[in-house]
RNA sequence: UGGGGCGUGGCCAAGUGGUAAGGCACCAGUUUUUGGUACUGGCAUUCGCAGGUUCGAUCCCUGCCGCCCCAG
């Protein structure tokens, strides 16, 4: 009987998981993973709440309960991350950073030394053969958020809502097995600031200074409080009114410019290609030359692109230009249902 | 201080005698395990100010204030 280690937030989708796999006969244990604890200005941290409704579950279904502390590991590698990259002027996904360095590293290397064969998640993905592919919920599919988990944790890891054709099945089998959480609200935002905007957030650890937001003319049309908190193709919170709305095409941080268009078909707002920087192939790279499938954002429909090896980067070239293609976000390389890996926009 | 034009919510902007369109911004909500996007809803008892005409004025008249343009 395999020994199965399920990462349990306290959610819905993974407590489903365990409850599955406890049905599907494995060994399960039930694992909260600590990561980040602190409360912000107005905004208790939510950990208690997911702790305890994680243990709810694990007694219900009469498995073994266990609390791994990441904390350290979580601030360096995913918060201090994130800060660095804002302060450079990117704008990084710290989830993808969680997976990559806490759920499919420490957490699977704490699991196996613990005597597991295998650990489990919640996310909506499928794994054969250590590849990673894409779940049966193309709505819910998160394997963008996953793809630069290894082809060696992946051999470990099982996803049994991969196969899951809607939330709502989930959601029934979570009311079907009786479980504490099935109608706990789905979590959204940052996993580890919970309500907390990303804004507040940033608030806390960075000082900033207005500065200038200048549209494409070079008009100072406005001012901004500081161009960290701004990311491309955003619209919301630069307060200028008056005609058209206004995306931001830019920023400067050095001279602490926010950059913007009221054009909405501005080439400055719509890329037709791009490099990447720390890619991540799963199982192996792609045929340089070859069009493939990318996902620049979670939830975006898949595009056509061209991935072209050159000068030792991987350029991505879309077949239709692309809206608000962001340094520090991740581009996701699928071959039809396969993930095949990805990189972080330069 | 001669001529012309304008002044409608934070911004842009319709209306022009019958009791304030629309857009942007903003706020709220929905969607979303990143940022963001998108979607839905809310948002001027009031039209620079003061008088007058009228049953009734943002719309007509007078004066004042402010702004712009052309002449200078």
């Amino acid at each position: 009987m395999k020994k199965v280690y399920v990462g349990m937030s306290g959610g819905v989708d993974s407590s489903v998981t365990a409850a599955l796999l406890k049905e599907q006969g494995y060994e399960v244990t039930g694992v909260f993973m600590k990561n980040w604890t602190q409360d912000l200005p107005g905004f208790p941290c939510p950990w208690k709440e997911d702790f305890n409704d994680a243990k709810r579950v694990a007694v219900q279904l009469d498995i073994p309960f266990k609390v791994y502390d990441f904390q350290k590991e979580y601030a360096q590698k995913v918060v201090d991350y994130m800060l660095d990259e804002y302060r450079a002027g990117r704008t990084p996904n710290p989830d993808i950073m969680c997976n990559q360095e806490v759920k499919f590293k420490l957490f699977l290397a704490a699991a196996l030394d613990d005597g597991a064969d295998m650990i489990a998640t919640g996310h909506y993905a499928k794994t054969i053969d250590g590849r990673l592919l894409r779940a049966a919920d193309d709505n819910k599919d998160q394997t963008y958020f996953l793809y630069r988990v290894t082809h060696e944790a992946l051999q470990k890891t099982l996803f049994p809502l991969g196969e899951f054709a809607s939330k709502e099945d989930v959601r029934k089998e979570a009311k079907r097995l009786g479980l504490a959480t099935a109608t706990k609200k789905d979590s959204q935002g940052i996993c580890f600031v919970g309500k907390v905007g990303i804004r507040e957030f940033l608030s806390q650890y960075v000082t900033t200074k207005p500065g200038n937001i200048i549209d494409d003319l070079g008009r100072t049309i406005g001012q901004h409080d500081g161009a960290i908190f701004y990311t491309i193709g955003q619209r919301k919170g630069l307060g200028i009114g008056g005609g058209l709305p206004c995306y931001v095409t830019g920023k400067d941080m050095d001279k602490n410019e926010v950059y913007v268009t009221r054009d909405i078909t501005s080439n400055n707002l719509w890329t037709e290609s791009t490099k990447l920087v720390d890619v991540h192939w799963i199982t192996s790279e792609p045929v340089s030359g070859n069009t493939y499938q990318v996902r620049t954002r979670h939830r975006a429909k898949l595009e056509a692109a061209t991935l072209l090896f050159e000068e030792s980067k991987w350029n991505v070239i879309f077949k239709d230009k692309l809206r608000a293609i962001t340094p520090g976000q991740s581009i996701v390389v699928y071959d039809n249902n396969e993930v095949l890996g990805g990189g972080i926009v330069i």
